[in-house]
DNA sequence: AATGAATGAGGCTTCATTCAT
DNA sequence: CATGAATGAAGCCTCATTCAT
């Protein structure tokens, strides 16, 4: 397998991996998960990263993924899959749209504490993206469609007249920003109560959120 | 002037700095906070920062700086000492709790868009500590003290009636959280009205923190 | 191969060295052993070793090594194995103490004559060791080690009556101060017959540790 | 002064210094043998012996010296000066070849105890000299002459019948090579009796030199 | 697939020196 | 005389990447 052709780009040209390969690649990117989640995005060297994942030498890698971009694609990519199948369940066991709001927030914390490094991941590797970044803004966009999603979804609850009258973008960045500012206090913080600080956000919410009589 | 007395030990020292000394180092840090906002923490090397401060070499800023941790450390100080300048005043200027709230959250965004790269620099460097950074402790206790402090506050607003009951800690993490996040946002969006958000964020908090008759 | 694993430990942990490794290794500290005899322990920068050993960088050297100090521990191990191995069996051959000190002092400089580079660079990097060194201690210990052998033996000397009543630290230290200086000036002077002197030195030093009846 | 006029060049135009300027010329090689013999002569950077000097800028040392090696000879000929002065009267106090000889020796050690770090400095700069070096050359040739004199005074001896026969030049190498690493191990031992050790090496080499009936 | 080796760039620091003031 | 500032070189180190095997 030649490290250019991205795995994105070979599922799209129909080819299959083989075991092993997708092995070693789904090895290296879980070791990155932890790897970038205890040291940060800019410090997590190909070096740390191979030596967690038991290779012996960094050019696997490269060989593996065509340059660190690529591997943080996958980090994120293969951390909010992990993220979707935890939430989407807890989400869309409920029925109104507050509801929803409150199992997204302390769903999220809960994963939090169950996959400590998954979270941070995503956070370090999108928060360290600048604008001019090439070959990352696919990825700004995916994040964005996210958004846009439950934006609507607010915008439903509001039509709804379950929310109250607020800017679903400022919101729904303040219950992000929020969150990932936990998932940073976690990884220096180990005593800290995630779930609890999570009941504590949802609250918070819903008071910013729910339409007053 | 030798780079390892550090201007804080300088002063403490109760000796002067020159007016060039201090005008170069006023430059370097000015330049830093520049840079860091721009390309972030970790990518802001001295040679950037030298060429933006017009130095023909790294050097200088070594001879200045006893080291990275502490050029990043004034940088902090400097962004920190006008971010208050800025607004000081103008929570002061309100008498209740919650006006000061409000003020306080969009002072923050008024001061973005007046000052773009102070915010995003203290945010850079403080969100790129880790638990044992050495050097940079005292400046993890050092904002930890500030939120102390307006966890006090919001305590003593609670006591009166002004808010509502919940844990003050995780109320200002969450204003934080969402202050730096529009900050990171301007980074990228040149058309964002920061001060249009300022306000809706501090509508969002209101609604999270007001007594409900 | 990982740079800090140093041989040592490699080999403690029971890994074998690949070849190519064990001559990279090899021949840079071939290289560094005469560059030291050249241009001293300080001078001896990783860029003059790397030219000498045909590489095109200095991060060869670092990533081969764990850095300056682990180098130098590698250049005198080498070159004390080299030395002991020359030595050991011509001082054997004696049996009586007074022959096998005359073995020894002989035996250095006609080994200076076959490498002449060695001493030099064993010379060099002890030389400038300092009292408060770390990494490098456990070298001071075993250099200790070898003379306080040394003195062992020149005690039993004295015992057996072969030697007539001296310090043998004092001694053995003249002794050894005695050789590499005859070390430091066959580097200026490529005229100096070392046997020669070797043979001068033991006689004066028999003369001073005989026993006169 | 211009720094390129060097004191010795500036006496040799018979222009006199003035009272400061031979001051802080002083004062810089006085502080100059304290830092070489403290750090060695690699580690003896300007800064701190400008440092030690009281002198808050390295500039001040170029602007008194033409440079290192400028600075280096004069650190060697103030502690000779030293030196001398202190050994020639215990020396000529006595008559015999043998008494010189030992009055050598212990005056060193003497000297040692005395002054701790003007021996380690001569050592030091000279140690690090090498045979390429421009400038130092007329240096070597310097210890080379008082070397060569007591050559002479050894071979009068010897033809008095007070010495036996060895080389004088292998000899007198020993006997400072000797004197040098008890100087050296001082630095680093800060119990060591100098004098005691003097007393044993005189001794040694009055047993080696010594014509035995 | 995997390894060890190699490369070249870039990072921070220290140094001796020069210069304007 | 003295200072602080500036320079450019050199030093060691880490990194992502490439390549032969």
């Amino acid at each position: 397998m030649r490290a250019r052709n991205s795995a994105s780009k070979q599922q799209a040209e129909g080819r299959a991996r083989s075991f092993t390969e997708t092995g070693r690649r789904a090895q290296i990117v879980a070791s990155a998960i932890d790897v970038i989640a205890e040291v940060g995005y800019q410090r997590a060297s190909f070096a740390k990263i191979a030596q967690r994942a038991g290779l012996s030498s960094t050019g696997m890698i490269s060989y593996h993924f065509d340059g660190r971009d690529d591997l943080m694609r996958e980090v994120v990519a293969e951390a909010m899959r992990v993220a979707d199948g935890y939430l989407r369940p807890r989400i869309e066991a409920h029925e109104s749209y507050a509801a929803r709001l409150r199992a997204s927030i302390e769903g999220n914390l809960d994963l939090l504490a169950e996959y400590p490094n998954h979270l941070a991941a995503i956070g370090e590797v999108l928060g360290n993206l600048r604008g001019g970044d090439p070959g990352m803004v696919a990825f700004t966009e995916g994040m964005e469609a996210i958004l846009a999603f439950q934006v609507e979804q607010v915008r439903k609850g509001q039509a709804a007249g379950e929310f109250c009258d607020f800017d679903p973008w400022v919101m729904l960045r303040a219950i992000r920003a929020a969150i990932d500012d936990v998932v940073r206090r976690a990884r220096d913080e180990p005593g800290l109560d995630a779930c609890a600080t999570g009941r504590e956000l949802a609250d918070l919410f819903d008071r910013a959120t729910r339409k007053t009589p």
